[in-house]
DNA sequence: TCTCTTTTGTTATATCTTCTAACATCGTGG
DNA sequence: CCACGATGTTAGAAGATATAACAAAAGAGA
């Protein structure tokens, strides 16, 4: 009945809530100390349950750090999305454009671990990384599709070698390249985009 | 005397040969699955030793780690260079960046787990990282200053943007982003050096 | 309310890892 | 010859993932 229900619902409400406390705690430790560290025993030590309780929750750590790495492309495209929506109003495109890779630098700079566990999967043999890449790289290039004013296929690749050239910067930055050669990674990104940008408004 | 320096240098080429094939496995290991499965354990009882016996060459598992990040970096150094001698002859600029650029990403295609050793840190507060990527950053774009006709200082940031830009496409490529999108790696490349050529030669 | 089933947590255990300690062995240098 | 240092051994601590067996709690139905 309707209570039955709830009270059903309650308890799968309890689970969620369960998961999303193990998540919490992962970040945590994904923050501190890389992926690497993060351990399902010292989670469930800081949630006061003991050891293997949590393997109710999640089969093993490789599903575990998968909903990280979901959660975080989630977390990047709603970003972009977000800054997107935001300079809709803005009439040039390069000034959309400037505001759109910045909101991608500065989401991997917000959550340098997260951006890593996104584009280098930490497993060994990852089947599961391959599909929410995809899915990411598409959903997350639509607002740049968006910027590039709704030309459709072709693009795609001019799109997807704009989305590598802001990778790239911003990986190399969060490996410490740019410090150890002490450059100034502000300088070299609003260069970069600012090159694509004048690309962009050369290329019809 | 002479038998004595021979002999003691006999003790410690013994010891380089062992610390030689630890690290032989280690790339097996790590061609396999990853800087994840390195495992000391397993090194060990593959060479027919038994465990600790390895703690005599290498303080720890992160030591080993680090020499094969720098053995990684002087590898792809070397690689570039041979690639920037063997087009020495060349006389047009934009192929001899091509060459370079092919052997880059061909070096990073042969070798993409060491690649990926090079430009992330697997250790959690990892220092050692930062002056051999400094070092390999500066080495490593060499040529690239060469083909570039031998401006100096100022050149340097466009060196490492053109750096960021074949990173940013062989970090997605060998993370799978490419081909979960279905996209050709090495159109997408190709294109992306074809357009860094043609701006070098407009830039003078 | 009583009972049956499902879910969840526990402890114990197996197996893996890194790494230290204590002890044995062997070759080289004096 | 002898002694020291380098190298290897086994034992073991500490901690990880993960499974098994068992206990308890909570919901569903009569």
């Amino acid at each position: 009945m309707a209570t039955g229900q709830r009270r059903s619902s309650m308890r799968e409400r309890f689970r969620e809530q369960v998961r999303e406390d193990v998540k919490a705690v992962a970040l945590e430790q994904l923050a501190e100390g890389g992926a690497q560290t993060i351990s399902l025993n010292a989670i469930a030590k800081q949630l006061g349950v003991s050891g293997p309780a949590l393997y109710r929750y999640y089969a093993n750590r490789d599903e575990l750090l998968n909903e990280l790495v979901i959660d975080a492309y989630h977390d990047l495209r709603d970003a972009l999305a977000r800054a997107a929506a935001g300079s809709a109003h803005v009439r040039r495109p390069e000034q959309r454009m400037r505001e759109l890779a910045h909101a991608y630098r500065q989401w991997a700079r917000e959550h340098p671990h997260r951006y890593e566990l996104l584009f280098r999967p930490p497993f060994p043999g990852y089947d599961a990384h391959a599909e929410p890449i995809a899915e990411a790289a598409s959903t997350l290039m639509l607002p740049v599709l968006g910027v590039l004013d709704g030309n459709e296929d072709d693009d795609v690749q001019y799109v997807v070698r704009v989305w590598s050239r802001m990778h790239g910067i911003v990986s190399l930055e969060l490996g410490g390249a740019y410090t150890a050669m002490h450059i100034d990674a502000d300088a070299l990104y609003t260069d970069e985009i600012q090159t694509i940008t004048e690309r962009y408004h050369r290329k019809p």
